[in-house]
DNA sequence: TATGAATGAGGTTTCATTCAT
DNA sequence: AATGAATGAAACCTCATTCAT
């Protein structure tokens, strides 16, 4: 039997993100980690600390960027960024949407929200950099992780991952050729 | 004294955006309307029914774009686009900090936000190009639009809104070396 | 059916006396009370609310005078007086012993027992001044007031009250002799 | 570091009195005592059992009579004796308030405090007899002896203790004067 | 001897909903 | 149409007690 207490966090996690945390009953949540209701009030003192744990057990993204950047190819590179961003997001899934959910009424959650948002266009802005992208990166990294973020927000809901490719390309395309027509800005 | 049902709408709109929709008792609703109790429940037979009721009268957003536009400058028609969208998602600010919340909860709620979404991506490829824009016309609507979303739905815990500027002349340039490089594609 | 709020309350009233306030799940009143659960958080908001009613139904003693003094005779005054008090404190006798338990915890239930207190010595004094008594009036109150209600407190546990005829005849010769032997002292 | 379990003791007793048995859970004992919960329940099964060693461990007050006693000078002598039975009662004040909280609800407790009352009769009657008073001995030991233990009981809430001077003259002059008058009673 | 993780019954309280008026 | 008393299910949380080590 794995540990008690991960599986009190894995099945709270499951269940907040489908249901909300309002609207998950702790009993609920002992019962499907299979745990007696006075274990999970014996580990998390009040139903919030199941939050901030939570929180804490978030994964830093981080992206390997040699296996990412194709030096010279910004399209392709901001392709395989996307891609291994969408898995990293995904794999932490259910708690992203948890974190849409809470980040209102608890301020932890708020915090690491913005933390990953600033880290995912810190990622972008890396990779275009590598990748020899030119001009107005900051811009471009901010646009992207913002249609990221937002498909793995809200377009949680969408049936299928939306593509996006000609996204890509277009950014790519503006920022090889404002690097072509004249030198980077400050 | 203003219509009872309209009262309780209100009330209910700004106790669900502070405080979400579990953590509102009706009671509370109905003290912040100033009415009974029992008339909360006379119209909306669940509570549930609150919130289809305050989707209903959610705005359809619709930017006045001869105002907005001004032909041949797309980075300036741009800055005006976003003012406006601002101003007009501040105008139903509480209830779109009420649809993030309850989106995945409740399908009509998350139905609404797609629409949203759809109209406000439908309004930039509009005023793009109207502004004159060529080129990758989708790509920067569906960038923007999440952008501005973006902002209005997460970053509405920024202290300050972020200024766009930077991002709106990327993508105006791009446009506007896109299409004088070439024709538009499909 | 009597009211259901009284009934709640009587059923309090017992059961607190019986087994002290934190001993008494409200659900065990409801139980007594023939009521609803709810009903008692209904009408009562927090289990010390009940404690707060309580209180505020205690009768206030009070002594018919001219039906117990026996003019120029103190010690069968005393003995009607202390009979009357009895039956006084006995038709609250459930409520004195909760007042007794609660007092330290309740800061309204240690009110009015020193009210109570000082209510007795009040008509003690009255009585032995309507009876002729002379001396030090005063004292003797103070010590007849302590012993009545040491005796309805911590005494109730007695399985027969104690008789208090030595003790009062003994304080009726000392305000009468000393009323002889000199005046009144300040 | 002291015994463990006095510790434990000390802290019962603390807790106890301050906010009541039932409303005292052992973990905060075992905290304030520094000591692992489990102790707590290793050394007193079952939490009553902690009010027991409780009561076990009450001193016998006992006065020393020929410091107190001023032959001839019963008012003087009883002075003293408050004044001794003040220092002693205070002395396990904070047990005395919690056997008055649970007298009750626990028989051991209750004869406790009655082994305690009649002791703290027999001994303001040995100093009335050794002092010289004569008369109704008996009588104004009880009544002096409900005085005192009502002071300590529910006047514990009074900002300061009330002197009780006038009380002992007037009972020191009764004593006196009715042995001159005529012999004692049986 | 000593520990603290584990248990589950039961406590107070909240609240959506019903219904008689 | 409008009201608010009444209901009871279920929420969170506490805590004495047990037990393996």
């Amino acid at each position: 039997m794995t540990d008690a207490r991960d599986r009190i966090l894995d099945a709270a996690e499951e269940l907040f993100a489908a249901k909300g945390f309002d609207a998950t009953p702790t009993s609920r949540i002992a019962a499907r980690a299979e745990v007696p209701k006075g274990l999970v009030h014996y580990y998390f003192a009040r139903k919030v600390d199941l939050l901030s744990a939570l929180v804490e057990r978030l994964p830093v993204e981080r992206v390997d960027r040699a296996a990412v950047v194709v030096a010279g190819d910004v399209e392709q590179s901001l392709c395989r960024l996307v891609a291994a961003l969408d898995d990293l997001l995904d794999s932490s899934a259910v708690l992203s949407h948890l974190l849409w959910r809470e980040a209102d009424t608890h301020p932890s959650v708020r915090d690491a929200l913005h933390e990953r948002f600033d880290r995912i266009v810190g990622e972008i802005r890396g990779v275009l950099l590598d990748a020899g992208a030119a001009g107005e990166v900051d811009s471009a990294a901010l646009l992207l992780a913002s249609a990221v973020s937002y498909r793995h927000s809200v377009d949680r809901h969408a049936p299928q991952r939306v593509d996006m490719a000609p996204e890509l390309r277009f950014l790519a395309r503006a920022l090889t050729r404002s690097a072509e027509s004249r030198p980077a800005p400050a």
